[in-house]
DNA sequence: GCCTTCGGTTGACAATGTCAACTAATTGAA
DNA sequence: TTCAATTAGTTGACATTGTCAACCGAAGGC
């Protein structure tokens, strides 16, 4: 098993699920980036929670997080609050407009991912995140 | 199993990996960038090769190969030479300077391969190519 | 010969990623 | 209590990666 072949698959899949995304995406309309709308899914599923957080999730920047939460707010799809014990800190979660925006993201993504998976059953899936779990997990 | 599992563990493990990459690179003194590399190790396995077979083999955006294969030649990696049968075309290899940084380049990969595949068996890691491959396919 | 398609180039811009410097807040040790 | 070290988030600057368009000359098909 040459080493290449896993690095090599594993760009063109991306290359090729971010580009589906997309596509997805603007097929709904929805004019948010890739990342965006991986840190609302972020938001979404930790709620409440801090651009820390965020940023532990989803192993970006704090730099990043920070704009493109600056750009959710703006959007009014997510709200802060100060946080409670916290002062440097904000509490984040979804708007009521942002859980509608959320509808049509998991709407719009229904697609991509079935193509995806399409062929695959169940274990197949679950082997192929385990598998993804352990290389990052090694690489952290 | 929800959708979402499969995307993040995705994002995370390319995000994993291509830091690893370049930690790697880093290390060994190489200053190509994850791109230029990918690009290199295509022409190694398509030797000798068309600009457009790159293209086709990272799936890769043609303006993006150009601009690559233009700094590889520059910094005397690859050389080119003429098409036999189709002007428009050239030719390109790695020059002997450029095998001496593939060496390099596989050599400083190792590490980042062997810890990406720690804990992981032949089977696993073709499990997760095959995997790959038919989400790429299904993308396609 | 003519028209369409194609390989590669260049331009322009968007998206994503990294690292540094900074401020204000928090923490923990003395 | 004090203070130094650490931390959450912000801003700046720049690199890398990705997309799409326009273009030119070459190739291919009718």
């Amino acid at each position: 098993m040459p080493d290449t072949l896993i690095g090599e698959s594993l760009h063109q899949l991306m290359h090729a699920y971010k580009r589906a995304l997309r596509q997805a995406y603007a097929d709904a309309g929805l004019t948010l980036t890739v990342s965006h709308i991986r840190t609302l899914k972020a938001i979404r599923s930790l709620a409440p929670c801090t651009a820390q957080r965020i940023a532990q999730r989803t192993q970006r920047d704090k730099a990043q997080i920070t704009r493109l939460l600056h750009d959710l707010l703006d959007a009014g799809i997510i709200a802060k609050r100060p946080h409670a014990e916290d002062r440097r800190s904000r509490i984040l979660a979804l708007t009521a407009h942002g859980h509608g925006v959320m509808e049509q993201i998991d709407e719009s993504e229904r697609h991509a991912h079935q193509r995806l998976a399409a062929g695959l059953d169940a274990a197949d899936l679950e082997t192929f995140v385990r598998l993804s779990r352990l290389m990052v997990d090694n690489l952290h």
